[in-house]
DNA sequence: TTGTACGCGTTATCAG
DNA sequence: CTGATAACGCGTACAA
């Protein structure tokens, strides 16, 4: 564990100068005589060269790297989002620093900050504070930002968005088309933007076909815990179970949730879907396992990640490239937990 | 977007020399009288002054950074191994570099060499490859090194792994105490260590009783997902079914593949736990949810993450600590998919 | 084609 | 207490 060999060791070692060396062994293409050339890549790998990237980047001023900053790696959906960053970002010799905000704005701060020392030039972001000076301050600095999930107001920030809204919509009004008029929708606390979104596509799809709504919203706060979504969904399945009129099918705010639905029906021994239609949110894998498997909205998380990523370095690199907002769409995954009905002998 | 303001910019605007400056923004502790100091924070501050950490590294030569190196994020468990990771990582202020080798070497030795360029000074990883020679080359340049998971053979090189002998044992005896005897295992292709250790503990618990084992290996390549490895299991099951004498506990090497065994034994109407006993391995949130919620194998992955990670912190701090290996210990997830049986009746 | 010399932003050493 | 100056490892005008 000597200190490392700069590219002066190698330069002595080969008695040439320094520069000659950076030329070399950077790949500059700057013109070295062949001979000189091989002499030193050949005594740079001998005494197993390590270049300083440190070094480098100060210089250059670029840091191949970005920064992205999520609430959680523990969610599927992030994971997924970031699995899709690190793909293209691998691909441009790109790495990424990843953090987990935990939903904590100060934590969130903090890491910007930490980003911005650390010289990174762009970020990815699913915001949870609303501080809007520290995105100007980015903003200052040059540094990029794509907002994906949660959008960030601000001019000059990139969005790529979830169609949430459509998302709800399509769904209800996959249920309507299916026959069912008594449609329940069941939600987490509708504390996020994006919780909002898909009840009010739910709202307008049951208006526009003259429906009333039945929503039940959880009390308690949304943690990012499996299991407490479940109890969630199952508890609010019991209070849309008694109502006068109890629906004829399901709709919940997230696939977990969904399963929770699901549970508690069976238990109660309603059968799915020929008493009671169940419809989910998300995508994931796991809706195929279920019986029945689940049918659901897809979001594309990877291909958000891999999107995000892609806006990213083309901002990065180019000076002033027209930028434009993405709204990714929802697609129904059409599987086998909705029946069809006959509103007439309901 | 100015070129950002430096030491040297707030020197001449508080008409001082750089170096007082910097005493006074990196918190040194050197003596500065309090005038002084006040009036160079409140400059610092007033022009949005954010250090460098790329002169600060190059100085000093250590970035606040970890490596980490895992197959893939999408997959649950390094997930959890991941958040646990960064947790300590950011209690320490450090910042963690993730990078997935998607289990390929030449990826994976890419990404250990871009390490190395960035200066970071240790590593978390589970590694996929065995090639020594770049192992070692990591220990030469003073990279302290935790593997997780997978072990390393190596010198100087803490381990963190899973006892999934004792798990595949502990597993394999709870249902002998049951009353099992003729005790099914269902498991990928034993392709990497872990899986090998699992099945050698499940056989080792047979022979202590004098029972048979009766084992099912999956035929096709493992793959890190969900849905192929539930079909898994319900492709093994129907193996497991076709024997003269069927079992009557299946035990299989991860919970979503016996997932995929719950669900093909329900398909051909056997309940669970009543006619047929399953065993899980590895104690994934989502075995809680099961119908009946699934008795399995806890595998500490998050806490795998922060001990690796506290270990790692250590290593890099001390000069000659005394290095350990950790084997971290299986608990029993005491559920409902296992019934007390007799068997004399069976 | 090669070498010299400087600067990227920071900290540390040594005088004052 | 404060300031000048030399590193850290690298790339690149500019000169030869």
């Amino acid at each position: 564990m000597n200190k490392p060999t700069t590219i002066h060791d190698i330069a002595k070692m080969a008695k040439v100068s320094s520069a000659t060396v950076s030329r070399v062994l950077s790949n500059s293409g700057y013109p070295v005589s062949k001979e000189l050339k091989e002499r030193i890549q050949r005594i740079a790998a001998e005494s197993n060269y390590i270049p300083n990237m440190l070094g480098k980047q100060l210089k250059m001023n670029s840091t191949m790297t970005i920064g992205v900053i999520i609430p959680s790696i523990v969610n599927p959906f992030y994971s997924s989002v970031m699995f899709g960053i690190e793909e293209v970002a691998r691909q441009n010799d790109f790495v990424v620093i990843g953090c987990n905000s935990l939903e904590d704005p100060a934590l969130e701060e903090k890491y910007i900050q930490t980003m911005m020392e650390k010289q990174v030039k762009g970020l990815v972001i699913s915001s949870i504070s609303q501080n809007k000076k520290l995105i100007k301050n980015l903003k200052n600095y040059g540094i990029k930002v794509v907002a994906i999930d949660q959008k960030i107001e601000e001019e000059g920030i990139c969005q790529i968005e979830f169609d949430y809204h459509k998302g709800g919509y399509l769904a209800t009004r996959y249920l309507q088309a299916k026959g069912h008029t008594r449609i329940g929708y069941v939600t987490s606390q509708m504390d996020r933007p994006s919780r909002k979104s898909i009840c009010g596509g739910y709202l307008e799809a049951m208006k526009d076909a003259g429906l009333e709504p039945i929503v039940e919203e959880a009390d308690t706060e949304e943690l990012y815990n499996a299991v407490h979504i479940f109890d969630t969904g199952r508890h609010l399945t019991q209070r849309l179970l008694a109502h006068a009129n109890p629906p004829t099918a399901i709709f919940a705010c997230n696939d977990m949730m969904a399963f929770g639905v699901m549970n508690e029906l069976s238990l109660r021994a309603y059968k799915v879907p020929e008493d009671v239609s169940v419809m989910g949110f998300d995508g994931i894998d796991l809706g195929q396992l279920m019986h029945p498997p689940l049918t659901t909205i897809k979001q594309p998380d990877y291909e958000m990640g891999k999107m995000a990523c892609k806006m990213l370095l083309d901002m990065m690199q180019g000076e002033d490239i027209p930028m434009f907002d993405v709204m990714l769409q929802p697609r129904l995954l059409e599987r086998s937990s909705i029946r069809e009905t006959n509103s007439v002998h309901q």
